[in-house]
RNA sequence: CGGGGCGUGGCGCAGUCCGGUAGCGCACCUGCUUUGGGAGCAGGGGGCCGCAGGUUCGAAUCCUGUCACCCCGACCA
């Protein structure tokens, strides 16, 4: 390991470098050989786990059941619906051929000219396409409404510049895909799913969301609605972190999924579509980590104690061990992860930096002073303050630390999120506040889509919701002067 | 696809202008001393200098070509 983590340089002189080389000292991803493609470590990959298990078993208890779609999706699939071709004609990875062979010239390995196929194949970038040619298949009577699947998958989009788990040219995500025999039922659906969303990010990564809907200008390809979760880090820009989509009978009607309805006639499913991907992650490490390196929420953290010896010669390191092995089984008893960081090849105080660096929740330091008093030190990342307790009913102790750390670095956040979000009533103040302070803006807007777009090209800022609750206020469009019946929400994004 | 930059042990870089046979820091290996906040000393291993041509007695260095990657735009969330 390596000193060179000692430097993460303070967050407000360049944020992104510092934010990459987080993510790359912390151990939890890297670019990888292939352009724009990233690599998860094991680090990472194991945060990523717990999130998709709880979001998992999130989908589950609201009816949904995971299944498996192809790879590649036909590019006649594609022209079926309109925007939707549109939306992703621009960054698809296509396959063209299906054989390599050795160059005739003994130069290498080519490209075999006479395998090339009749219609090429698209790297999926999204899955409605190709799950709605299935549904077709599964859909013929308002008796198989609703169809409620999930996939876990990975996507590739073809994005121009990448940044590690924010936007990377593959991604890991989970897209739901729900068929439904009413409009009100399929818009029920997106709904809940946008609040099963913001229901996992807020209380598994303590991180507060504004949920709202898109505008027309900012939905997604080929949907009626997109609603939305809007997240902000701390350099004052906001991360849209997942969003659910009522896409009316777009796809139904592209892919002729008809069914027989209950009185006898016939027609089209709705459907709607959710995804979240390994972008949380970016927005896990943006609005919590400081200076020190991560901070984890304890739910999500693959060690949530760690435990590192002081000691000197063998014998004492011998005894302090199995102390804390005694500790450690009392800790799990309660489901916590313990890790013993007993490595004689690294001291003491580089452990200490590198177990913040990577965001471990609880630290207990055990040395010959506190074997001989029965104590240990106790260290909470989120505030890095230090306390020594006895070992008496540490589990207790630690069990209802993890909770508050829980709560108490959501509660941070939301402060921040809070304090960083300003109402606008004039454009010299909008453009002041977007330059010198950052984060959200409530402002009216006249509902136009030229006007967004005016907006998006002086200043950077997009609108990123109208919030769910955004209360009926009369004013002037903050742009136009136009009238607005409410407030919406603007932000420079990632 | 425009504009700029870079390619030298695992990582970060110097050396290139002015050619002389490769160096520094970190990491790694060995030993001793250390250990309550990122250890010290000593010794050691590892690089056809992105690739291909050319000039030259001699090329990391000069010339030509080529391939990567990075940053800023455009694209995208």
């Amino acid at each position: 390991m390596a000193k060179e983590l000692k430097d993460l340089t303070s967050r407000e002189e360049n944020y992104s470098q510092w934010y990459n080389d987080l993510v790359v000292k912390a151990g939890l991803a890297e670019n990888s050989a292939v352009r724009g493609c990233m690599v998860i470590k094991p680090y990472g990959y194991a945060i990523w786990e717990k999130m998709q298990r709880a979001l998992d078993d999130m989908f589950k208890a609201t009816g949904h059941q995971n299944a498996y779609f192809p790879l590649f999706i036909p590019k006649s699939f594609f022209s079926r619906e309109a925007d939707h071709v549109e939306g992703f004609a621009k960054e698809c990875a296509v396959v063209t051929h299906y054989r390599l062979m050795n160059a005739p010239d003994g130069s290498g390995v080519v490209v075999d000219p006479d395998a090339k196929l009749e219609e090429e194949l698209i790297v999926r970038p999204t899955s409605e396409t190709i799950i709605w040619n299935t549904y077709k298949n599964w859909i013929h009577s308002y008796r198989d409404l609703p169809i409620l699947c999930n996939q876990w998958a990975n996507v590739v989009r073809w994005e121009m510049r990448t940044r590690l788990f924010l936007r990377t040219a593959e991604f890991l995500w989970q897209e739901g895909h729900t068929a439904h025999e009413t409009r009100e039922e399929a818009i029920t659906e997106a709904q809940k799913m946008i609040r099963v969303y913001a229901d996992f990010v807020e209380n598994w990564m303590c991180v507060p969301v504004i949920m709202g809907n898109k505008t027309a200008n900012e939905r997604f390809a080929g949907a009626e609605d997109t609603y939305t979760i809007e997240a902000l880090m701390q350099d004052g820009k906001a991360l849209q972190s997942g969003t659910s989509h009522f896409l009316g009978q777009n796809f139904g009607k592209a892919f002729d999924v008809q069914f027989a309805t209950r009185d006898g006639g016939m027609d089209y499913a709705w459907a709607t579509s959710w995804g979240v991907s390994t972008r949380l992650m970016g927005a896990l490490i943006m609005a919590h980590s400081d200076n020190n390196g991560l901070v984890l929420p304890p739910k999500l953290a693959p060690i949530q104690v760690v435990m590192v010896p002081i000691y000197k010669g063998d014998d004492e390191l011998k005894n302090i061990v199995a102390e804390m092995e005694q500790i450690a089984v009392k800790l799990r008893a309660k489901g916590i992860s313990v890790k013993i960081d007993d490595r004689d090849n690294v001291r003491s105080g580089f452990k200490f930096a590198e177990h913040e660096l990577k965001g471990v929740p609880v630290r207990i330091v055990i040395g010959p002073r506190d074997l001989a008093a029965g104590t240990v030190e106790l260290m909470r990342r989120d505030t890095l303050e230090k306390e020594n307790i006895s070992v008496e009913g540490i589990d207790e102790t630690v069990a209802a630390m993890l909770d508050d750390m829980q709560r108490s670095i959501f509660q941070k956040a939301l402060r921040f999120r809070d304090s960083m979000i300003t109402k606008v009533d004039s454009w010299e103040e909008f453009k002041r506040v977007l330059d010198e302070k950052g984060g959200f803006i409530l402002a009216h807007w006249d509902g136009t889509t030229e006007t967004e777009i005016a907006i998006k090209d002086e200043t950077k800022a997009t609108i990123r919701c109208i919030p769910f609750d955004a209360p009926d206020e009369e004013g002037k469009c903050v742009y136009s002067g136009k009238p607005s019946h409410r407030r919406v929400l603007f932000a420079r994004n990632y």
